[in-house]
DNA sequence: ACCCGAAATGTATGCGCATACACTCGCTGC
DNA sequence: GCAGCGAGTGTATGCGCATACATTTCGGGT
């Protein structure tokens, strides 16, 4: 690392100009093959790397898509951070008693969108940069993020709209898993809506349900409303009374869930006077707006010597891996993670192409997968 | 888009100079306050965004940090890709009928991998840049990886020898999670041996075990080894005879470590004659070189009745989602995923600091997390 | 009012590369 | 024997910024 060697030192040691270098790298094919071999000889004795900087400068065009993600660690500043294992420490032994799984599903939602972009954009010589809009200099890092890059993937949320619309002033900007929405931005969306009417569709035809409830998320997510307006959708559909409301809102957490579910139950026991039989006026069906909330209730409801699907049908939406582990195994419906980052990728490369089209809005489907919570095999 | 702002019309603008805004945007102090708010006025209105490729050029440093992986997803060639999910198309219901648990470790891996690297990199104020060395075209993205970083994480095995030596010559290069080896790059590894060690010891000491057996990995694995080497030390300081090599050997996979389990318990039963009770032949005691190993030996011990921990002692190593979901939950080692990445960007950043000092090693410590599978409550 | 040092700002240069354009050859065709 | 041509190569320039250095402005002391 002494001082990397630059085009000029390849350049001299080959006995070319540094134009025939960069010709060599660039387009081969306009170099005559005994002078690319010189060149290239050159370049490996030098231990030559071209600077990505100098390329992106002079060719107007840095080959990076970045990947902007929200603060999924709640980290706001640098004091928040854990300390970091002390190296050297010794072997520690924890004696795990139980407890609720640990809840990854973010990082991996996070890193699948990753893979995803990454695949595509490998697939298309592109590299990819992440950052992730944290903390106080959060306008800073996204700043420094946007002007290193020739098109930008941000997830939903994780970026101030008037943050946004500064930077989408200098590249492309595409929202990844917000909800359609009418701005100037293209958008990759999942399709909330379809899904869940699908699996309520499912439930209604396949399984006779007619008595089914909305178990909502908190009142801002656009995911949860979307989940909510397929439910009424497919209701509607079969002819049944579709309510205006959720019947109850989580907070999108196991253990929020899990409260959520015990005052129900006690509501509903208390409400028809004692002696009444367990869990007989519950709905025969809850539909809830993610998996961590079903598997609350699910929770709570073996705890209650209720049976799923028996005495009632349980569904999630997601499809966290929990959710194959849980008994029953949980019927939801599980998010295109890995499509969602191609998808944005591709996206941005077709803008990239033609920066004057009109704003777009990309869909995604879902996979409904039916287990037994629902009552299928 | 139509034409990104550059310093000259900010510059203009606000009636300064380029250095002014130069100034504002990196060392406010330099500038009179009046002056700045005029500057970042003419900034807010152009939307400028300096350019990280002028900037990295002038600066003769880029900020940014690379992060390289494997290709986990086994995908030589673009022809390899999967087909993306077409747009538009219907919801797909999938009637899930069980089978092993998807396992999405590697990804998971990889993604605690790198928030702990951009977790750390966020702290410095450097950016992260992904790469997967994969494909027939990974020695040029690779290099252009290279090109576009103050510094290179690259995980073990993910970059040939000549390659990494290549890149070497123009950045500080990080080799993650590979065994301590005596070569010019700084290491981050983690303690494989230790940790088998420590939970061997855990298995003598205090369970009282004495008929232990080790269920290695591939030949090529140097993580396998390593834990292997921890078993003999437990053994050995024991006073117990300690195996030249692993009772057996699995492939890693969950699935191949089902047939093994099948065959080693069919020697034992046939070796043993008709009419012997099941599983009698057995170790006491199973440690495994991984967490899938581990789990496909639950599986078929389990299905032949052989309980867990009651007949056979099981533990595994990784730490794995799928361990806490397991009946019993498995003990394990617990990787420091993040702490990975953390180290890794911590490293790089005392490298850039200081060039010359002679290569590190830093040996990260696991965690061993004691649950049922090993008799532990 | 004037001088001097410090603070504030401007000017000029180079970072390493891609590329437009100019130039050199070796041929072809006449 | 020379114009014309294309392949191969060299020369010169600018990308947008940081920064060394030059210059101006400002404030305080006398």
């Amino acid at each position: 690392m002494a001082k990397a060697p630059t085009v000029y030192d390849v350049a001299q040691r080959a006995g070319v100009s540094i134009a025939t270098v960069s010709r060599v790298l660039r387009r081969p094919d306009d170099v005559r093959e005994s002078t690319r071999t010189v060149v290239h000889e050159a370049i490996s004795e030098l231990g030559y790397v071209p600077s990505g900087a100098a390329r992106g400068l002079a060719a107007r065009s840095t080959g990076v898509l970045g990947l902007c993600f929200p603060d999924v660690d709640g980290i706001d500043e640098v004091d928040d951070l854990p300390d970091p294992v002390r190296v050297g420490e010794a072997v520690e032994m924890v004696r795990d008693v139980g407890g609720p799984v640990t809840a990854r599903w973010s990082n991996l939602y996070l890193g699948e969108v990753m893979r995803g972009a990454e695949l595509e954009a490998w697939r298309t010589g592109h590299a990819v940069m992440i950052g992730v809009a944290r903390g106080l200099r959060r306008a800073q890092a996204v700043n420094e993020l946007a002007g290193r890059v020739d098109g930008l993937a941000v997830l939903s949320k994780s970026v101030p709209d008037d943050l946004l619309a500064h930077i989408a002033r200098r590249v492309p900007v595409v929202v990844m898993a917000g909800p359609p929405q009418d701005d100037a931005y293209d958008h990759i969306s999942v399709d909330n809506r379809a899904g869940t009417r699908a699996l309520v569709d499912h439930l209604i035809a396949d399984h006779g349900l007619r008595d089914l409830a909305f178990v909502g998320g908190p009142f801002d997510s656009p995911d949860a409303h979307e989940r909510f307006q397929g439910f009424r959708d497919a209701l509607r559909a079969a002819g049944l009374p579709a309510p205006d409301e959720p019947a109850a809102r989580s907070d999108f957490t196991r253990a929020g869930a899990r409260d959520l579910a015990r005052t129900m139950l006690e509501d509903h026991l208390t409400g028809r006077g004692p002696g009444d039989e367990t869990g007989r006026a519950l709905p025969r069906a809850l539909v809830c707006s993610n998996d961590q909330t079903a598997l609350g209730f699910l929770d709570v409801l073996t705890e209650a010597g209720i049976e799923v699907p028996g005495d009632v049908v349980l569904t999630g939406f997601d499809g966290i891996d929990a959710t194959q582990a849980s008994i029953p195994r949980l019927t939801t419906v599980s998010q295109p993670m890995v499509e969602l980052g191609r998808a944005a990728v591709e996206l941005l490369r077709s803008r990239l192409t033609d920066p004057g089209a009109p704003p777009a809005t990309v869909n995604l489907p879902v996979r409904v997968l039916l287990r037994e919570s629902c009552g299928c095999a």
